[in-house]
RNA sequence: UGCCCGGUAGCUCAGUGGCAGAGCAGGUGACUGUUAAUCACUUGGUCGCUGGUUCGAUCCCAGCCCGGGCAGCCA
């Protein structure tokens, strides 16, 4: 940042560096001068003196200010402490006399830095989810919203701690890319062309050739081919960025835009991806319990009164895994009425899906070894043909977090299966090197950064553990 | 994309084929180491939009827009 030299508007840097309100509440004995900077929540008033608690998003908690109605700025600025306002306090912190906390901040002055008026739409209580989504500008300033967006970045860190702990490399794929067969669904078109003038082959179609990258191109639907690339050079590594479907997907659990964690491992099996997702899984959880505990008990009273004792119930317990074989089998021997019913070769529904969790094993499941027909090419042909080592696992309450598999490491079998899913080998020419040099067995999987958030925190909508959510038809802020 | 539900004050909602309602928020006053403070008074409306039926529509009908739930696709 440019420093300003010689200008008479220059501003004294505070005498007083800030303390954040976490600090303050966390103290360990009274402090003689601190300076708060945050917005206010409540202010309630005496004849004497008011209460104002200030919030700064260091945590879940604001503290209470006390401002004796003595101090030179209280006539002039404490009908401006409105719901909303930014304010600065300097003052002492002192026991509380009241009930409700242990420390409070007695004013020595306090001044509102901006105001906020009777239109701020934030009130105390009583604002749904939809509602908070229009005003995703001032949302974070909620109770939830703050925990959530805490406990996002925390558990963004926790990813790269995990990983890097154990020796992984973090890859940047690229979020631009020109190949479109992946099959993870529909993909955004990025261009450069005029829509409504766009150049025109001679056969009369729109020539992509001249467009920006002299091709067509697209927003990733996921890092995995480029990730494969890494982890047969590093060895283990992973990604961590967004992803992006044009899916037409209108559920609570589909964004177009959403971050996905992929790690890739050379040398490593079904088996070892299986263990790995599991232990990544459970490492998230805890991170977020050690170090969100006020924000996740907020969640387990406001938003599911079973948030806790479900994530110590997954904590504790080893994760189910059932071949899909299996899983066939139970969902036909439960005795149910299903609105689609399955047999082998068939997609499993999410009726199916949350049986699974939810009831029959009331924990993670992990289904294995799916039907060839089901998956994608790159996934590794089991004996017999029939299955491929695929993996999905399965929680309570949301369904699919996580997708992976054991990737085709064998060059024949991979390219029949490319030649069966009908993709040319020209485009994928750099993939099937990585088999042609040094091939290893290797596997990953792909978990779903905001359906994780969501099973952490029991917040049902991903549009509400995004900060700004793109879903079909909207792309506000 | 399909099926279902909804749209009334800033927010959460009730309501009726015939003068538009409550709680909260906002305002004024009182009271109090208060803490979703309390009490009294009070401001506040294109009843989503367009058209139709009707003497009269916020209400009934149609179309559209917006939001939500579920399903499919997936993470």
């Amino acid at each position: 940042m440019p420093r300003a030299h010689g200008c008479a508007s220059f501003r004294v840097p505070p005498a007083m560096s800030r303390t954040l309100v976490k600090d303050a509440l966390n103290a360990t004995a009274p402090m003689d001068s601190l300076l708060l900077q945050g917005w206010v929540r409540t202010r309630r008033d005496a004849k004497a003196f008011s209460f104002i608690e200030v919030n700064d998003g260091s945590c879940l908690k604001g503290i209470q200010v006390i401002a004796d109605a003595g101090l030179p700025s209280y006539a002039d600025e404490i009908a401006r402490a409105h719901t909303g306002a930014s304010i600065e306090v300097r003052g002492k912190l002192v026991p509380s006399k009241g009930q409700g906390q242990q420390w409070e901040v007695v004013a020595e002055s306090f001044r509102i830095v901006g105001e906020a008026d009777a239109t701020y739409p934030l009130q105390k209580k009583g604002h749904t989810l939809e509602f908070l989504r229009e005003i995703a500008h001032l949302r974070p300033r909620s109770n939830l919203f703050g925990a959530v967006f805490r406990v996002r970045s925390r558990l963004a860190f926790a990813v790269h701690e995990f990983f890097q702990s154990r020796s992984f490399h973090y890859v940047h794929t690229p979020i631009v890319t020109a190949s479109d067969c992946e099959g993870a669904g529909e993909l955004f078109r990025v261009t450069t062309l005029d829509p409504s003038h766009p150049p025109m082959t001679e056969e009369g179609d729109v020539d992509f050739g001249k467009d920006f990258f002299g091709k067509k191109a697209y927003l990733t639907v996921s890092g995995q081919l480029e990730g494969e690339i890494f982890a047969c050079a590093l060895s283990n590594i992973y990604t961590f960025g967004p992803t992006f479907r044009a899916e037409n997907s209108n559920t609570s659990r589909h964004a177009a835009e959403f971050w996905m964690i992929e790690p890739e491992m050379a040398f490593c099996d079904l088996q070892g991806n299986m263990a790995l997702a599991e232990e990544f899984v459970k490492h998230l959880i805890r991170d977020a319990k050690t170090h969100c505990a006020a924000d996740l008990e907020f969640f387990g009273k406001f938003v599911d009164k079973e948030l806790l004792t479900r994530l110590d119930f997954v904590l504790e317990r080893p994760f189910q895994r059932c071949s899909y074989t299996e899983a066939i089998a139970i969902i036909n021997a439960s005795g149910r009425t299903w609105e689609h019913p399955v047999e082998w070769g068939d997609n499993l529904q999410s009726e199916h899906e949350r049986f699974l969790a939810e009831e029959h094993f009331k924990c993670p499941v992990t289904v294995y070894n799916y039907p060839r027909t089901l998956k994608p090419f790159y996934m590794r042909v089991n004996e017999g043909g029939k299955t491929v080592a695929a993996m999905d696992l399965l929680v309570p309450g949301i369904g699919e977090i996580i997708g992976g598999s054991q990737r085709e490491e064998r060059l024949e079998v991979l390219r029949e299966a490319m030649a069966h899913h009908k993709l040319p080998e020209k485009e994928y020419w750099w993939y099937l090197d990585l088999r042609r040099y040094g091939t290893v067995p290797h596997a990953g999987f792909g978990l779903g950064f905001e359906r994780m958030l969501m099973f952490v925190t029991g917040v049902g909508n991903i549009r509400d553990v995004i900060p700004f959510a793109r879903t079909p038809g909207t792309a506000e802020f």
